[in-house]
DNA sequence: TTTGGCATGTAATCCGTTACATGATTAG
DNA sequence: CTAATCATGTAACGGATTACATGCCAAA
């Protein structure tokens, strides 16, 4: 298996929840992980392939309710490559933020552009903070032993910081942005009067 | 131009403050912008000949002690191009963070390695902090008028700001890793004796 | 003299999304 | 009836990195 290639230890993270079809996994991403990562069915189906291939998981056709589901499980051989891939450290990457890139230039964007760009996005950390609370009170009232809570609750616990964090620098931003403006306009009323 | 592709904006911005060379601007990019965009020369080169092409950009060779440099400025229609996508609201982009996926598979992951990694996470964005507060110092010094100072501190302020809530994190996390050890030590002794 | 930085580019490859294609079942 | 959801996959494309290739200049 590539070294850089995350996507196969993520599936194999998932199937250690349980077996899971294709489509599951992406599901249960999606309502647990979504903040920290997703995959797409391109990517997904063909990884899946290639893990079964490898002996990494094991998959068998099962019936539900007439629908055909291809069940895949992680193999003793899986656990395995995902204990060796846990422990190594996490690769850095290049991080792309493309609202600090547009901020960054602010000062050639049309008037009132950057204003509306950090709202939007305060707004949106704002809903997620919510969902974040909410996704960690349904955690503790749904599955208040499971062996896997701590550590979804410190993934959430990331989440809800770095929103919070979000929202005081939108804040910070907008007022600098207003002042920003105003001189601005300053300007020009000197220039003309 | 494409609408998903970024790197064009990134480097008409970049020719913003000044015409250079491809090599200038990404030397320019990893000092002030790296925490949070980045370009290899392999995307970059080709792309400042795509923007010649489409005339948002233009260039002229340089003799410079003996080495030869192809300078970039940006045109009329460049800037044109660049306002319009910096008014467009930033897309968003599904987030990546391996970090927390190891740390969600945690339970299955060798006694120790999650705590070496947040320790090693921590270090990492305590240096940051330093970077971020002698960037904003020296520029503070060095650029006092500069008309860009203001976004360029907004950005610096947002990693500051993300430093330091992941360094929060971290401690928290560690404390909950700590305690998910011993109860797993707990529970060895008790199953044993 | 040899290392590091300046300087420009191409080719191979990879990873990932999006669009396409198909079809059954279930709930409204 | 029909829209949403379950379910699986492939093909095309695009964006980005990495490795490769080259060569000059300045400083140690």
């Amino acid at each position: 298996m590539r070294q850089r290639d995350k996507t196969p230890y993520a599936l194999l993270g998932m199937l250690t929840l349980g077996p899971q079809s294709g489509y599951e996994i992406k599901k249960t991403l999606e309502a647990s992980a979504a903040h920290f990562w997703s995959e797409s069915y391109g990517q997904l189906y063909p990884v899946l392939r290639r893990l079964e291939a490898e002996g990494l998981a094991s998959s068998r056709r099962q019936d539900k309710g007439g629908r055909l589901r291809k069940v895949f499980a992680i193999t003793g051989a899986g656990r395995e490559a995902l204990g060796r891939w846990l422990q190594r450290p996490p690769e850095f990457q290049p991080p792309r933020n493309e609202l600090l890139l547009k901020l960054f230039f602010g000062r050639h964007a049309p008037a009132g552009s950057g204003r509306e760009h950090v709202l939007a996005y305060r707004a949106q950390q704002a809903d997620l903070t919510r969902h974040y609370r909410e996704l960690e009170t349904r955690l503790l009232r749904e599955h208040p032993r499971h062996p896997d809570l701590p550590y979804w609750r410190m993934t959430l616990r990331f989440g809800r910081r770095f929103a919070e964090a979000a929202i005081a620098w939108c804040d910070e931003t907008l007022a600098l942005l207003a002042r920003e403006a105003a001189e601005k306009d300053n300007d020009n009323l000197g220039g003309s009067g």
